[in-house]
RNA sequence: GGGGCUGUGGUCUAGUGGCUAUGACGUCCGCCUGACUCGCGGGAGUUCCCCAGUUCGAAUCUGGGCAGCCCCACCA
């Protein structure tokens, strides 16, 4: 008699994965699991993690697309390499700005700079620790003390040694010229912080005077009749040609503007004839410079009438435009009003519709890279590979040059001071950066080039972008005083969603370029976005927004994750709640199935002669080899979803609903099958279990370490699965015999068990008398005879070799 | 207007030339089989968006449509 012991090892009947996540988030922060090893040789994969803005909390976007990047990092890690994956988060910029405006119920504008700024870096300080605990939450790998803030010291440091050099460089300058600007947060914006957004509007039909004719011009801005520089018509419009020459007398105001014929006045709008206003769009301001129109100014910068509008001057936008159409109506010169719908460009931020102002600004000089910019973005390997096409698709579109100055009071100063009799620019020194010049003095006493003693500060902010897309120094310069701090630069991976491909990517590869002519990066991984059930994007407008925090608590981190690996890199995917029920099933399916493990392992001691395995054996093992090898090859090009679905399917079908109920016999009675018999199974369910474990220690961080932590980690002697080593593909142990034995009994298990279910009967009810027909030999049949006897519980089983040639590769009688 | 992606059973999804087209959810029928009813077994259900072509053979390749989504531009 052999006396099997299943008792000992306590195994918590049902997995909790509420108090597991918090046991094992404190297990892996106390034991530094994913701590960056700063002393090592081993090979470093380097990640440039996304900062996070911290406006408010993580929503389900994040919650995907980290949980994606993630899986790679983990990965990446089991197959050996020092994984450099710090955190920040993004703490800059006019996110965090109107943030602290609205929780602070406070206007920066009304406060000294110092004073706003102090207010929000104290604001920051409550708000963050909770931010952090989300990602934390969800299983991210990041190593947590290699951490910075796009505000703190080092970065503001960063950045403003990069703003030196460039200009060194000769790459930036200061211009006074006309610049996207949003009279809300009164400031200027760059070209990708717009969006489109529908409005109904006017098309006005007003008449100017013409060579003593009334001619009808269509606007839908009448109030900036008092901008008027010019009119336009199509060279080729026959109803306008006669006019060329002459000047058009603008209603109201009662001054002459030239008439011009320009290609880009389109005869088919509106009446085919223009005004030109600066700045009513970008066309005006392309019509101003070729024709080189003198420049009005009828908005100020917080969006008021100027005084050339004379008696609107001071009214706001909307009631200058109503007044004006009001004395238009007044006067007969309004000929009729459509209603129209019309796009219009907005600041993202706050919705408000942005206007074109003439002001001082820094920018980046860029244009004249075109062509290498589509040359950097091709050296850089895209996953997935049509990424690359939105990155070129907004290199040829580009048309101004990067746009960095901000007129805000919070976030990172230019370290620029003015001469203020020759406007000398003065820059900071570099080991005094930090600076603020509203604060500091600039290092000179004198101006270099007048003499003049007196100086005055730069006020405006960097924009955060111009920060951000440091993120590969910012991190990697964390850990400056280490010699491993070379290594780590250019980085391996940049992961992040599509949405910011235009900017964050290409900014990042520009500044790199500019500073060290070298890309920031090899591989650029994009993921997509999540959307609501029904494929639309989610939004706070359309309230069909997902907390995925309220998900995490309701199921938990690893079922969001498993719906994060749902999807092909880079699509977006539909966040539907009952997928993650579906993966609490696999989760808890995951724990029962190492359970069963663990309860026939409790004698096992890790000694056996493989050569002695049973075939069925020798057939899940193969099938797990094979397995391995595809798993590891799709993780290796990013396509963790491949891995995870194989991986389930596997797990699912073969090893739990097959395998595992042919094996069960032999764990049970030894008596009967032998003590080889039980061995071999235990040995292969030790290495089956603790291989599904690992292939899904990437996605599932959680359930695999709690279940690895039961048993196997004593056994395998190293302390977390997520320290432990990716399986490895062994060619030796594909056998193919095996698994052509091994198909013939998954083939008599299901018929079986389809005769019983077609009668309505229990699967325990025994088949009287069972036919076999495959290609088989008979001797390999008798290899598995008994493992199909007695999972299907057939009394008398015979079996017949079919042809070699035969059509049919199976057959099968089955009497009940 | 330019660019891109997608279009597979009721729903979501796998599948880049060749088996009865994958899996999940749902649905229907049955089963408490010594891990698991968050389970097990089985069934039904797909003109693989449409048209044409290439091919011995197409969900898969080519061309042309149609539809959805996203990005960019224009917006008098």
């Amino acid at each position: 008699m052999v006396i099997i012991n299943m008792a000992k090892i306590e195994l918590p009947k049902q997995y909790k994965p509420k108090e597991s996540e918090e046991q094992l988030l404190e297990f892996w922060e106390k034991e530094g699991i994913y701590a960056f090893d700063t002393e090592s040789d081993k090979k470093i994969y380097s990640i440039d993690t996304p900062p996070p803005t911290i406006s408010g909390k993580m929503h389900i976007g994040h919650a995907f697309s980290y949980a994606q990047q993630d899986f790679i990092a983990r990965f990446k890690r089991m197959k050996g390499f020092n994984v450099f994956y710090p955190f920040g988060t993004d703490d800059n910029g006019l996110p965090t700005d109107r943030l602290v405006e609205k929780t602070k119920n406070v206007k920066s504008g009304d406060m000294e700079r110092k004073e706003y700024v102090k207010l929000v870096l104290k604001t920051l300080e409550e708000l963050r620790p909770k931010f952090i605990a989300d990602w934390k939450k969800i299983g991210m790998s990041c190593d947590f003390n290699i951490y910075y803030t796009t505000i703190d010291e080092h970065c503001q440091k960063i950045s403003q040694k990069s703003f030196i050099e460039l200009y060194k460089e000769g790459r930036e300058y200061r211009k006074d010229a006309p610049t996207m600007w949003c009279p809300e947060c009164k400031t200027g914006v760059s070209q990708v912080e717009c969006e489109d957004k529908m409005f109904d509007s006017f098309f006005n039909d007003i008449i100017f005077r013409i060579d003593g004719k009334d001619v009808i011009i269509a606007t839908t801005r009448p109030e900036l009749l008092p901008a008027c520089v010019a009119v336009f018509y199509h060279p080729d419009d026959k109803r306008y040609q006669k006019y060329e020459g002459k000047t058009a007398k603008v209603p109201l105001f009662d001054f002459e503007v030239p008439v011009l014929p320009d290609e880009r006045a389109d005869p088919e709008k509106g009446s085919g004839i223009v005004m030109c206003c600066t700045f009513g769009d970008q066309t005006d301001m392309e019509w101003q410079k070729a024709h080189n129109l003198p420049i009005k100014l009828a908005l100020s910068h917080e969006g008021k009438m100027t005084e050339i509008a004379g008696r609107y001057s001071g009214m706001g936008i909307q009631t200058a435009r109503k007044m004006i159409i009001e004395d238009l109506k007044d006067n007969r010169l309004l000929i009729s009003q459509t209603p129209i719908k019309h796009a219009i460009n907005v600041h993202e931020r706050c919705g408000t519709e942005i206007e074109f102002i003439k002001s001082k600004q820094w920018f980046i000089k860029y244009l004249d890279l075109k062509e290498d910019m589509i040359k950097w973005g091709a050296e850089l390997n895209w996953y997935p590979k049509h990424m690359k096409h939105r990155y070129d698709n907004w290199v040829k579109g580009l048309q101004w040059d990067w746009l960095i100055s901000r007129q805000r009071h919070y976030g990172i100063p230019f370290p620029v001071w003015y001469c203020k009799k020759c406007d000398e620019v003065i820059l900071a020194k570099e080991e005094d950066l930090p600076v603020d010049p509203l604060e500091d003095k600039p290092p000179v006493d004198k101006c270099p080039k007048c003499g003049c003693a007196e100086f005055k500060p730069e006020k405006d902010i960097i924009d955060t972008w111009a920060t951000s897309s440091l993120t590969p120094q910012l991190c990697t310069q964390l850990l400056k005083n280490k010699p491993i701090y070379k290594k780590l630069f250019p980085m391996d991976l940049r992961p992040q969603a599509h949405d910011i491909i235009t900017f964050w990517l290409f900014n990042t590869v520009v500044k790199s370029r500019l500073h060290y002519d070298k890309n920031p990066w090899k591989d650029v991984v994009i993921s997509g976005h999540a959307q609501d059930p029904h494929g639309k994007k989610m939004s706070k407008s359309k309230g069909n927004v997902v907390d995925p925090r309220e998900m995490i608590e309701k199921y938990n981190a690893d079922a969001l994750r498993f719906w994060a690996a749902g999807t092909k890199l880079g699509d977006d995917l539909p966040f539907m709640e009952k997928d993650l029920v579906t993966a609490n099933k696999t989760i808890t399916k995951l724990w029962n199935a190492s359970k069963f493990a663990i309860m026939h392992l409790e004698d096992y001691d890790g000694k056996f002669d493989t050569s002695k395995l049973e075939v069925i054996d020798r057939w899940i093992l193969s099938r797990m080899h094979k397995l391995i090898k595809s798993c590891t090859e799709s993780f290796e090009v990013y396509e963790f979803s491949k891995t995870k679905a194989e991986a389930e399917k596997f797990f699912w079908q073969d090893f739990c609903d097959n395998y595992m109920e042919i094996a069960k016999h032999r764990l049970y009675n030894p008596d009967t099958y032998g003590v080889d018999a039980r061995k071999s199974a235990q040995y292969t369910l030790y290495t089956v279990v603790l291989n599904i474990l690992k292939l899904f220690a990437p996605i599932m961080p959680y359930i695999t370490e709690a279940t690895y932590q039961i048993y196997f980690a004593e056994k395998e002697g190293i302390k977390s699965i997520h320290n432990s080593s990716w399986p490895e593909y062994d060619k030796k142990v594909i056998d193919e015999k095996a698994e052509a034995a091994g198909e013939l009994v998954v083939y008599a298990v299901t018929n079986a068990r389809r005769a019983k279910s077609d009668k309505n009967v229990s699967l325990k009810t025994p088949i009287v008398n069972m036919v076999l027909k495959s290609k088989l030999s008979n001797d390999e049949f008798k290899a598995v005879e008994r493992d199909i006897a007695v999972t299907t519980i057939a009394e008398i089983l015979r079996y017949e070799q079919l042809d070699k040639d035969s059509k049919i590769d199976y057959e099968h009688e089955i009497e009940l």
